[in-house]
DNA sequence: CACCTTCATTGAAACGTTTCAATGAAGGTC
DNA sequence: GACCTTCATTGAAACGTTTCAATGAAGGTG
């Protein structure tokens, strides 16, 4: 027994194709009764859409694609990126409608244009979800140039607006650099991303207005860059601990960041509490775990992935930019007592 | 200006859409300068095939479903899975086919079956790819069933053989068993995943042989089983460390449950390395940079899952399924010193 | 009652492929 | 030269939808 089509309904109801079509959308143009009779036979049938035809027939593909990047730098570690929450996220949004998720796995930016260009051209999905954006983002420029509907997980420096979900980076680092200097700490670092992510920049003025407003002077050598590991965290702690004047605190991108400086912390004999102290940045609320836990600024990540969804939606709904730009704010979780800054440097 | 199609081809060069239609597939029928020139017209025309179009006609879907599960029991949890690398891995083995892949995310065993359901029924994908298998595990029931091609990640119980790549959790658990048991440990705790999931019997089959080879009685309390979170972790080393006869020692099934026996182990006073030892199984490679880093088990996960995307392939054509079973051996990686199990018992 | 509107339905074309029976040209055999 | 094969190509149907101009019935207006 085949599978019931538009045409098994006809037959069956005795209506045109057309009609059962139309009914079956829920068009104004066919009487309630037949629209409701038509209905009734599909479920019987157990009828289901054909996207295929539907697609070729509408030139929509029904389909969203995510990029998911996975790093060639360091394959072997950890990035603290949980997609599994992301595309739970972005799924939740679209249940319901007609459409569905293809997942596009691409190693670098290269691969990335070339994959969007398959994607665009070949009709593979009618919007784009991508995280982690760039300064002059080439990704950004193309699909703005294509006008092709997308949702960035991360704003951009583009002049054209557009859809994106991000969060506030800027002053959760504010904050967090507010917070040490509070309690005394006046050699901070900022443990950050690749400097070519725009989020790095945002990290970067908070940190360094809170400085500012301190009257603290700022010292290129504590901020440190790479790839959000552990092992770039991990090689930032023990870079940081060869300066002369060192460090007393730092704040992480994010949790494998914190993990690295954590590990290399006992590694190095130094007392995270006592002696230096240590804030994260969460999506996974996993640094509860660490030993010991930091003080963190969480943003859950399955929400804010989410809203991306939603976004999507609006886009291909043709929705104005305005409606579809949200930055989220970080929540503090405070994990360690408020442990004033050691008085004297460390001597490692 | 459209996007090329067939007809373009044809009119092109004269020749009749059929002709270009066999000519592209390199179809024996068609004359060799005749394929060659149309070939050479194609690419030259930037031509594409129209994914849905060519789907409805042979009702294929060219799309491979993976089922992402995303659990709704602990969903603030990390559950140590990073499905990055899984689809990386699966990615890299489609890559240069015309096969695509669908990500469904899903919270329970309903929505698993429903979802395979919609797969089936609506012919969403032409395979299905999913992970965990249970005993008895229902997707296997229905896909064998149905007749529908999947690759599963772990083995099952089912009767008729079956596409899959498992991690030999056994001899992983026994080989662990062994190792604790040669440095005098005697009471030797499994940190298990749910009791559902086939490879927690794995896991027990292998650290009860290992204990009855060296004549050491079996004690359920030292089965600790839940989700694969670093709570689950954590509350499995409280439990363990209220019984009159504590361990000296676990194996846990992955990264997030060893963070949280750490985890438990720092806040209790345990010291993890002279008092008690740790054992993990790795995924990730992320557990050398916990505190203090423990000996693991370590599976390459990409390259594993590499192999779920190759067997799905040969399904996909037909293969028999003893072409696509593996069994994937872990790698011990020693990072503590062989440190004996401590002479007298703890007392916390 | 002739005419116009409105409303519900129909029928056919179109989307871009693949597939297959039919066509016709070229070459071989007796 | 009549007949049969082989080979390359053609033309049209089919896949399951949507869309839209056309149809016709019913109701309203003068």
């Amino acid at each position: 027994m085949a599978r019931p089509t538009i045409k098994s309904i006809s037959k069956r109801t005795g209506y045109s194709v057309g009609t059962v079509s139309n009914a079956l959308r829920g068009a104004k143009s066919v009487k309630p009764e037949t629209r409701d009779e038509i209905q009734r036979v599909a479920v019987e049938l157990g009828y289901r859409v054909n996207l295929d035809a539907l697609k070729l027939r509408t030139n929509k593909s029904y389909r969203i694609a995510v990029l998911v990047g996975v790093s060639t730098d360091a394959p072997d570690e950890w990035e603290g990126v949980e997609f599994t929450r992301i595309l739970a996220g972005i799924s939740s949004a679209i249940t319901r409608t007609r459409y569905e998720l293809s997942v596009f796995s691409v190693a670098n930016s290269d691969d990335a244009m070339a994959t969007l260009d398959r994607i665009v051209g070949g009709g593979l999905a009618d919007g784009v979800i991508f995280t982690a954006t760039l300064k002059n983002d080439p990704r950004i420029a193309y699909l703005q140039d294509k006008g092709f509907p997308f949702v960035s997980y991360g704003m951009s420096d583009s002049t054209r607006p557009h859809a994106f979900v991000d969060f506030d980076s800027q002053t959760a680092a504010f904050d967090a650099t507010v917070r040490l200097i509070r309690l005394g700490h006046r050699r901070i670092s900022l443990v950050n991303p690749p400097e070519d992510l725009i989020y790095a920049d945002q990290r970067r003025q908070g940190y360094e207005n809170a400085l500012a407003t301190a009257r603290i002077s700022t010292d290129p050598a504590l901020i440190v860059s790479g790839p959000t590991t552990a092992r770039t965290g991990k090689r930032a702690f023990q870079t940081l601990m060869q300066l002369d004047d060192k460090p007393s605190a730092c704040i992480c991108a994010n949790e494998a960041m914190t993990l690295g400086v954590l590990s290399a912390a006992a590694e190095t004999g130094v007392r995270v509490g006592p002696d230096f102290t240590v804030i994260s940045t969460d999506d996974l609320q996993l640094s509860r775990y660490f030993v010991p836990p930091p003080t963190t600024y969480y943003v859950p990540i399955e929400e804010t992935s989410r809203l991306l969804g939603e976004f999507m939606l609006k886009c291909l709904d043709g929705a104005d930019p305005s409606e579809t730009q949200k930055k989220i704010r970080a929540t503090l979780i405070e994990r360690q007592p408020d442990i004033p800054a050691p008085q004297q440097a460390l001597t490692t």
